[in-house]
DNA sequence: TTAAAACCCTATTGATTTAGTAGGCTTTTA
DNA sequence: TAAAAGCCTACTAAATCAATAGGGTTTTAA
């Protein structure tokens, strides 16, 4: 399951990913828009900042917005970034193998293999969820 | 992630479903071979059998055994037992759904037709893989 | 120039979940 | 009939999650 934390990370990015080029937005706003307490949205676009995905801008008039292309953006990165592991297990992890201790072998275990592909299906749909393609979805469902 | 607790579920089980219709085997047996705590994998076998996946035989000489065939039991099964749901958000899960209060109107969330295509995609393959799979997968990889 | 706007950063906290442990009870069968 | 083996409840330490508190720094418009 995602956590709280990552669900809103998605929804402000939907967000400012619908007013990209259009300068910077304010946390207040965004918080305000997406139900996301101040506080915890705060500290999630740091993050997002932090990863080059944002960029803020200080002082009045201030705020945030995407630097990266909607088109560049997509839900593996985010979930990545702040949930850490896509993969079920450590061992079959790409971006955050450890060795399963459990497994002593991992040449003969037969369960990484299942997850093995549930992990390559899931990075293939989610790399394919981009900000962009999330808009326009919602577009056309008439949000 | 999967929980550690659904991990050693699942080991205890391909151990079982190689010993299928040889008899009980003890909680001592599995949890020495397997590397699981014996207090622990004792709450877990517990719960397989209010599953109705294993059953057990009381006294001297007794022990836990497959009741459903290798071909019958699935990774799908094991894992909404022991961790619940396996959908990336309840809003989309099937057998565990909540609504969602974040995106307000599901009908329009762009997010949540990814998240539909990541749940069908895991559980097609989770599904179809079964005790009698993995025990095979292992054989042939020389365990 | 300066004060308000807005982001930046560290520390703390309460709730929940995870991963077990303790300790005894009950049933079975050699 | 006593030892073997599972059954069951309750408890706990550690980690993670979901925030909140509280102030600091930078920017810019007036």
């Amino acid at each position: 399951m995602l956590s709280k934390k990552c669900k809103y990370a998605i929804h402000a990015l939907v967000y400012l990913a619908e007013r990209y080029e259009q300068g910077p937005v304010q946390i207040e706003m965004i918080s305000e828009k997406q139900h996301i307490p101040k506080k915890f949205l705060e500290a999630i676009l740091l993050e997002l900042r932090h990863a080059k995905i944002l960029e803020s801008k200080k002082g009045k008039g201030g705020g945030y917005f995407l630097v990266k292309k909607p088109t560049d953006v997509n839900l593996m990165q985010v979930m990545r970034l702040i949930d850490g592991p896509i993969a079920l297990l450590p061992c079959v992890s790409l971006n955050y193998y450890e060795h399963c201790f459990e497994c002593r072998n991992e040449k003969t275990c037969g369960i990484r293999d299942s997850l093995i592909g549930v992990r390559d299906e899931t990075l293939r749909i989610l790399e394919n969820s981009t900000l962009a393609k999330i808009v326009k979805r919602e577009k056309q469902l008439g949000k």
